[in-house]
DNA sequence: CCGAATCTAGTGACTGATCACTTACTTCTG
DNA sequence: CAGAAGTAAGTGATCAGTCACTAGATTCGG
């Protein structure tokens, strides 16, 4: 395998391991074992554990911003808006991309940590803000409810639907989708238990 | 000092400490030495590391709450949520609860973590709501756009007001609060220029 | 009212484990 | 065979948690 393609499993390791514990709490060796190589060839390749959570960290960003564009296609204004805020359920789904970004932001005491945060927001605001074409304030509101998503999916409330409060936090939207999940669940749930019981 | 006391005080120090690092990224000999007492002594107060981080997550959120709270007065509706808005910025501007509050969203994965993070979070947003007594859907505007103002305030986007992104991002009350920030560290700036003249 | 027993606050010195990172080596491939 | 891919075996530092202890206050029987 090249060094590259190398460089590409270890990235996607490293996302896996870091969502769990954040820079300080994740070692090399974790993230070496699932990327399949020796610990002392992750340093080759990225030079510090720093560099690699960095790293770790664009490609969060890059990711949600690939999931965006692709949902917006050639829509624009509200049309495009409507069709990102459906995909980001997408990226959501995946905890650790989302974990991980949440790790980035906690841990932007550290000066690269944060200069690296800032420039991938922003290359994400940016980009939402030139698709749409919105105000600055439908902005915020768009942007303010991603963000109360991601604290939700963070917390895993979807575990929780059960407490009123969390079902109003959720909003109609992923609650509807928690009813489909549920129906999903209890069918394959019947179905396992007609096959057992056969 | 009565054990109490000192837990309280041990309880500050922990905030401050773990703000900078998470639970993974702080010794307890940090800790200790911020709420100066001996490190045996704080696992007498805590038991564990983890007791602590989960002792501090909680008071963070107690913090935000009690701002929110005293805000509000005996307003309700729109207005309980005006204030209670313009509140808030006392909160983020204290960056140790803020990036506290962070590493405990980050640390979901965590069982412990994620059990309390999510009741404390359940008693703001109860609060909020029992106070205002907005719809639900209004809550979620109210609650993501605090939360894009954490995300900001983890990101210190402050510090860098002057990219058109940022400006869009930060909204008007929080631009005109920096603008007023900006004028009195000029001012400041030139007394001490004067005051060096002198 | 005295002193023995008990309790509370607090510490210095240690330990076993973990971890980021290095050195010096091997193996494969064009 | 040159250089790129890859590793085994360390090293020094850090750290959560423990142990065995001291100083002073409080209680209580005689």
């Amino acid at each position: 395998m090249s060094a590259d393609e190398r460089r590409e499993s270890v990235l996607r390791a490293a996302i896996v391991e870091f969502s769990k514990g954040g820079l300080a709490g994740t070692s090399t060796e974790d993230i070496a074992r699932r990327a399949d190589i020796s610990q002392p060839y992750l340093f080759r390749l990225f030079g510090t554990k720093k560099e690699l959570f960095l790293a770790a960290i664009e490609r969060t960003f890059d990711q949600a911003l690939t999931i965006l564009v692709a949902a917006a296609g050639d829509r624009t204004g509200e049309e495009a808006k409507m069709a990102m805020a459906d995909a980001y359920r997408m990226f959501l789904n995946d905890r650790t991309l989302l974990l991980t970004q949440m790790h980035a932001y906690a841990a932007c005491g550290d000066d690269d940590v944060r200069r690296v945060t800032q420039t991938s927001f922003g290359k994400l605001w940016l980009a939402v803000a030139g698709i749409t074409g919105l105000e600055d304030d439908d902005l915020i509101a768009f942007f303010g409810h991603g963000m109360l998503l991601n604290m939700a999916a963070a917390m895993d409330l979807m575990a929780v639907i059960d407490l009123p409060w969390v079902k109003a936090c959720l909003g109609q939207e992923l609650l509807a989708e928690a009813a489909h999940d549920e129906a999903n669940a209890t069918a394959k749930t019947a179905e396992a238990g007609v096959k057992t019981a056969g």
